[in-house]
RNA sequence: GGCGCUAUCGUCUAGGGGACUAGGAUAGAUGGUUCUCAGCCAUCAGACCGGGGUUCGAAUCCCCGUAGCGCCA
């Protein structure tokens, strides 16, 4: 089977701007994407906008920024331009008119007269006898008189490919050699009666002429494949390689869609998840290499990616294993880099200040390598590091439950009170024996010195290290905070 | 209803006749590290849809079922 390219690969992704770009047509990109880097190809973007009831400027917008924020970038196409434009469906109709036009003259194609309401009554009686479709009005074989006297009616009529007799055979890269009876398909619409083209015939037509060699594309149109393979071969295209990827179902197993929900790529963008998390997980649904290895580096998956070694079968999307995979990105990332995606956040979330000067950075900075290893994604920063930018933060009440409200704690807190305010220098390890320290003069256990004082500090029971903590909060702070929840015990009880 | 595709741990997958007491990742459980959480480390539990063949030998090849999914302006 021959899924090897050559330097003159060229591949498509051909999305319908019919809602926000979603997860499996991301991943279906993606693949066309790496197929292309892999091979030195171009990869083309295409907009399949001819349903122009479902198809809208914004969702076109938003496709195209999904892609670009995925990072994959097309070599031709809208924004782009290209030498077989123009890329956007709605903007080829004369194409699709011209080339219906000709299978119509050389008797490949006719003019079908049936209602929308006929066809539907049509098909409904013969599914129920299991025979093959064919127009109810016989318009196959319509002499040219029965022609006129229907137009003179003004009815406008639909163009229908011809099916000739015979089997076709789809050489599919993935699946191997499948066939179709002819006399199964029936023949088909392939102009509207408003003149726009069917997907099929769009299709056929626009990978032909922006010289595609490898079309790449979900499973689920596969079934459509013979009958575009019929159309090449009326048309007299040569035939390009086929190569019908796996699907990516939702938790319940059907095909994964809009209705899912979260299922968007900019849904999980706005979440904050990276680029790159999305891009190296989706790579895994439905490819993997030998060794079943977990993470890439773009030029490493682009060298690695090949299209034999994609699965057949579809794949469950797992937003539990996206999430742990975006932390363990979090956490390769350097310092300035995480911090330079967190300031949005604590921005959004009035914890900082428009302008950052170097202090506040530093501070952040602290932060950030503080709290690296807890985060999986990006807005969890406001939660989980709030208290460190306000002393205005919420008190957990199961914390202070559980590690404030106990008979020890103020006399506790008004003694480390005191220590800490001695205490110079003010970094962890003197801050750490002088807590130790107390916790032996009071007979206690490190423990129960650490926790109410953490609590006393962050509101939560959860967190980074406390001395580590205390440093980045600083004296000042740390005191004014354990005077303040000693006042609040007080009233409290 | 017809046609088509698919079928390994809950999930993503490795496997392409013997190296399989079926490997990895995730999620789960347990223990360790530690002031908590997270992380890290170690350990455990967990799968070849069913039935027939082919073969000395089948997760791997073939057939039949079954199930899931998809397509049929």
């Amino acid at each position: 089977m021959v899924a090897s390219g050559r330097a003159s690969s060229r591949v498509r992704f051909a999305p319908s701007p019919t809602g926000q770009l979603h997860i499996g047509g991301a991943r279906t990109a993606l693949f066309n994407w790496l197929f292309a880097r892999h091979h030195g190809g171009t990869f083309i973007l295409r907009i399949e906008d001819t349903d122009v009831a479902r198809s809208s400027e914004d969702f076109y917008q938003v496709v195209l920024d999904s892609l670009k924020w995925l990072g994959l970038h097309w070599d031709e196409g809208p924004e782009k331009g290209g030498r077989y434009g123009p890329y956007r469906q709605s903007e080829r109709l004369d194409i699709y008119e011209r080339y219906g036009r000709r299978l119509l003259e050389e008797g490949k194609a006719y003019r079908c007269y049936c209602s929308p309401q006929e066809l539907e009554d049509q098909k409904r009686r013969l599914q129920k006898g299991g025979e093959p479709f064919t127009c109810p009005r016989g318009c196959r074989t319509l002499s040219s008189e029965e022609r006129k006297n229907l137009e003179a009616k003004e009815r406008k009529p639909a163009l229908r490919f011809r099916v000739p007799q015979g089997t076709v055979w789809v050489d599919d890269v993935l699946r191997g050699r499948v066939s179709f009876e002819n006399k199964l398909i029936g023949d088909f619409i392939i102009l509207k009666s408003d003149g726009t083209p069917t997907y099929n015939f769009a299709c056929v037509i626009d990978d032909h002429l922006m010289k595609i060699t490898h079309i790449i594309r979900g499973d689920e149109h596969l079934p459509n494949t013979p009958r575009q393979v019929l159309l090449y071969q009326a048309l007299d295209f040569p035939l390009p390689l086929f190569a019908h990827i796996p699907l990516i179902l939702g938790k319940d197993s059907s095909k994964l869609s809009k209705r899912h929900g979260a299922t968007s790529v900019s849904y999980y963008r706005e979440q904050g998840y990276l680029p790159w998390t999305m891009v190296n997980y989706l790579a895994l649904l439905g490819w993997s290499t030998p060794d079943s290895q977990q993470f890439f580096e773009k030029d490493e998956l682009i060298q690695k990616f090949s299209l034999e070694r994609v699965g057949k079968s579809a794949a469950i999307f797992d937003p539990v294993k996206l999430e742990w995979m975006n932390g363990e990105y979090i956490r390769k990332m350097g310092p300035d880099e995480l911090v330079d995606l967190l300031i949005p956040y604590l921005r959004q979330a009035g914890l900082i200040e428009e302008s950052i000067d170097s202090t506040a950075h530093q501070k952040i900075l602290e932060v950030a390598g503080l709290e690296r290893e807890r985060i999986k994604v990006l807005p969890e920063i406001v939660d989980l590091a709030g208290f460190f930018f306000t002393s205005d933060f919420p008190y957990d009440p199961v914390s202070v439950k559980k590690r404030l409200e106990k008979d020890y704690v103020p006399s506790l807190l008004e003694e480390a009170r005191l220590r800490i305010q001695a205490l110079s220098p003010f970094e962890e390890e003197s801050l750490g024996q002088v807590l130790r320290r107390l916790a032996e003069d009071s007979s206690l256990s490190p423990s129960e010195v650490f926790h109410p004082l953490r609590v006393a500090l962050t509101g939560k029971m959860k967190g980074p290290g406390l001395f580590e903590l205390a440093v980045v909060l600083g004296k000042e702070e740390v005191v004014r905070r354990i005077e303040r929840t000693l006042e609040m015990l007080k009233n409290s009880f």
